[in-house]
DNA sequence: ACATAATGTGAGCAATCTTTCAGGTTTCAT
DNA sequence: ATGAAACCTGAAAGATTGCTCACATTATGT
């Protein structure tokens, strides 16, 4: 049905100049996924924005779902960077402290772009990304669920996921409203995240 | 721009016939996005899926975002209706046991259609549905506000946000990943509340 | 300087989707 | 039974979007 490659670039530029075309592409694209939505994301719009020719657009990507794909993909590596540098500080505290740092990352990372990511996530379930943006995507929940283990914490799968998720709505629905202070937002979510591992 | 109309049924129908092919098309587009997702919700396959000529459908609606709008109205007004019923009791109760009542109230409501009620928060972003649908949200939000803000809980609107975008993110996951014993979800979410709301 | 590879262009065809409309059928009220 | 109103139909015009291709321009290495 969906040749796999039709998620991937179809070749990647070598020279400065085309370089600079593909990342215009894949900002283009980003911002009008922040701004219109999955829906408004056709590939004229995002070659016209991108101040590139269609035909450019083509020569890279074979259609808008590998474009979406590839700004999956950063993002997801961004956030496996972000969380593994926590992680390692993590395992050095105890539980209440590697909470605070977990969660200081993951409101850090929200926070980066949060309406694009939110926006990815969308069109994330739609696509059949399965190879490599799953796998990032469980590398982060199981590193989160080694670290769980290691404090005793019961069945860690699927807390991991319960906190990942959990915060993910609060951080995205403050961000929505319009909250800028993220320290406020942290001293809530780190009561709700205590109440879940039973922190005093 | 776009006038205010264009989210509204063009005429209500009058007939048992009419009502059918009403229905029929409501739930021929939920059954679209809860499958597929709002990109693949267009007006050709909504009649067919419904066994209703297209011209019937704009007959009734002006798009297929009057359609989508429609299916929202008709969530929200299930939601206002649930947790209505749900504060009610929760007043007579103390905090702990209202959490309780609050906690399981939305977990009934969104295991109802879980795939659909995402979808549709997916559409409703992007749609202007200032109005009505706004009201809706805001009466329930409101409704918890007041009643937090009777077991003195500080800042009650920032909590109301924060408790119900919380449970929204856990359990939607839940449900998407597959869990089907509610009472095991119920019990995990209320740690979270609890922790959030200072309930020892 | 020249050959070759890399890159860029945009008109335009094809596929999909939206929407209307003229004309038919069914239901209702009297 | 009959006229009016409600309802249904699907062809087809128009708009949007996806994508290719033949050709032009620019860079690189020797």
């Amino acid at each position: 049905m969906t040749p796999p490659d039709a998620l991937h670039p179809r070749k990647t530029p070598v020279q400065s100049r085309s370089r600079a075309s593909y990342e215009a592409v894949l900002t283009a694209a980003a911002r009008i996924l922040e701004g219109q939505g999955p829906g408004a994301l056709n590939t004229n719009d995002v070659a016209a924005r991108a101040g590139v020719s269609i035909g450019t657009l083509y020569q890279y990507f074979p259609g808008k779902e590998a474009i979406a794909a590839e700004l999956i993909r950063r993002i997801k590596m961004q956030l496996l960077e972000d969380f593994s540098e926590a992680i390692v500080v993590a395992r050095t505290q105890n539980l209440r402290e590697a909470a605070v740092t977990m969660v200081s990352a993951s409101i850090r990372h929200h926070a980066r772009a949060p309406e694009l990511s939110r926006e990815l996530e969308k069109i994330e379930e739609t696509l059949p990304l399965d190879a490599e943006a799953a796998e990032v995507g469980g590398k982060v929940l199981s590193a989160l669920e080694g670290l769980l283990a290691g404090f005793g914490i019961p069945e860690p799968d699927i807390a991991a996921r319960d906190l990942v998720s959990l915060s993910k709505g609060l951080v995205h629905a403050a961000l929505f409203a319009g909250e800028t202070d993220l320290g406020a937002i942290e001293q809530r979510l780190c009561r709700a995240v205590f109440g879940y591992l039973r922190i005093p």
